[in-house]
DNA sequence: ACAATAGTGTCTATGAGACAATATGGT
DNA sequence: ACCATATTGTCTCATAGACACTATTGT
């Protein structure tokens, strides 16, 4: 069964395939998704199936799996359907964050992982059932991961918050409508310190990134301005960081 | 053939591997080789085979090919085998580009490679017979590559002069000893605009990445002080950029 | 002395950091 | 009026950009 589906895509249109005659790495595609959850950022896992043969039953992963050759027509269009199986969400942001390969990272072999980086905004309520949002408190998660998840989840977090320094990249973790001080507490957030308020506006509002629209947000205090993404939604590189605090 | 290839990775520890029992894309590793030669920057590139079943005879193409299973640890391992068996350099900056992967980008069938990316510096004069240094005026390839190689040249392309403007990766460029002028002359070829004189030494020096060596460099005219790279050759970062132009 | 390049200093503009001051709603 | 938060303004500091100036070699 194995060397029939494997000869039929080798011997498609080649006289002689023998280049070709030697064992392929398994071929998977993993997202990392981030949103913002009860003030605090989380991460979507899945637990891991417990089948016979199945590696790390029981563990929690990352959402992903075989690139399916047939309905993938490309990576990224692979990764665009795990998030949209999962979350429902279908127009993210999502990146490359880059690939982990290895002879032992699978018990069942050579494999290689394309990994993604999605921000979606918070969800509201339902999940497929073997999924959870995780919390990461100081940027790390308790529990250990199923393969190699675990230094693909630290990635992409080190991703994350070097590139929130210098980029508009939270703007993608909110809803439609949003306030200047949302915006704010959601780069502390990922950030985990506080920032200037001031320096915070001048740097967002000269960003051209986000407009006002004609509402504002009532409570029991002054009401603020809403906003939203300009579209267009290509992210904004800003010319320096945020200073971090040594 | 293929099927018993196959099939040894397959079943080697689980009962049942109906699961794997499908078709896997091709896997490949591609490296990215750049080095100042003759006052402007260069790529690195192979020629194609043109046996029977080879695709793209003749045209040109990163460095790179099937990952082995058997050879290859992990896909960094793999990236600098290429480099070692192309250029007979072992300890260069390399580091990860992104991946690609689609139905379409090899005719033998799906595929995703794993791009790399390595800055070394000029080596003076052995190449392989089919390889050769490729100069990119205004940041451009003539050349049409094989595959999607020309997208991954560009995505290299943009990634270095993107980060040259706030790194010390040019550094990786350079001879064991240089001179400031020198690495502001790497600097300006990769960026293909001049820099400052003045704020590029007060940058450079303050980042703590070069030591002097008790030498100068003698010419014509005043000689210059020369450096070397500190050990422990992590790239620099710096808190602004180079302002860009407009 | 002169050419040529190495290296330093001076002045200005920009934007962040700190923090004070003001604005505007609900109660 | 008072509280709480939104929004703006002021002052200082660090660093890039522009560009002038000084330094040191070979010829």
């Amino acid at each position: 069964m194995a060397g029939e589906a494997l000869g039929k895509d080798i011997g498609k249109d080649f006289g002689k395939p023998r280049q070709l005659d030697f064992p392929r790495p398994l071929t998977t595609v993993d997202v990392v998704i981030f949103a913002i959850r009860d003030d605090s950022l989380r991460v979507l896992l899945v637990q891991r199936p417990a089948g016979e043969g199945e590696p790390f039953p029981h563990a929690w992963a990352l959402p992903g799996g075989f690139v399916d050759v047939a309905k993938d027509r490309d990576l990224a269009a692979c990764a665009a359907r795990k998030l949209r199986e999962k979350t429902g969400v279908t127009s993210p942001y999502l990146e490359q964050l880059g690939s982990w390969g290895s002879a032992t990272r699978d018990p069942r072999g050579w494999s290689a992982t394309h990994a993604y980086f999605a921000l979606i905004p918070d969800q509201g309520g339902e999940l497929a059932s073997d999924a959870r949002w995780f919390p990461l408190p100081g940027g790390r998660l308790k529990d250990k991961l199923a393969f190699d998840h675990g230094d693909i989840l630290a990635t992409a977090i080190q991703r994350l918050r070097n590139k929130v320094e210098y980029t508009s990249l939270p703007a993608y973790l909110m809803p439609a409508e949003f306030t200047l001080p949302d915006l704010q507490r959601v780069y502390e957030i990922v950030l985990d310190r506080p920032l200037e308020k001031s320096a915070f506006r001048t740097r967002i509002l000269s960003a051209d990134m986000i407009e006002p629209v004609a509402k504002m947000r009532r409570g029991p205090n002054r009401p603020a301005q809403l906003y939203r993404l300009k579209k267009g939604r290509a992210p904004v590189y800003f010319v320096r960081t945020f200073n971090p605090p040594e």
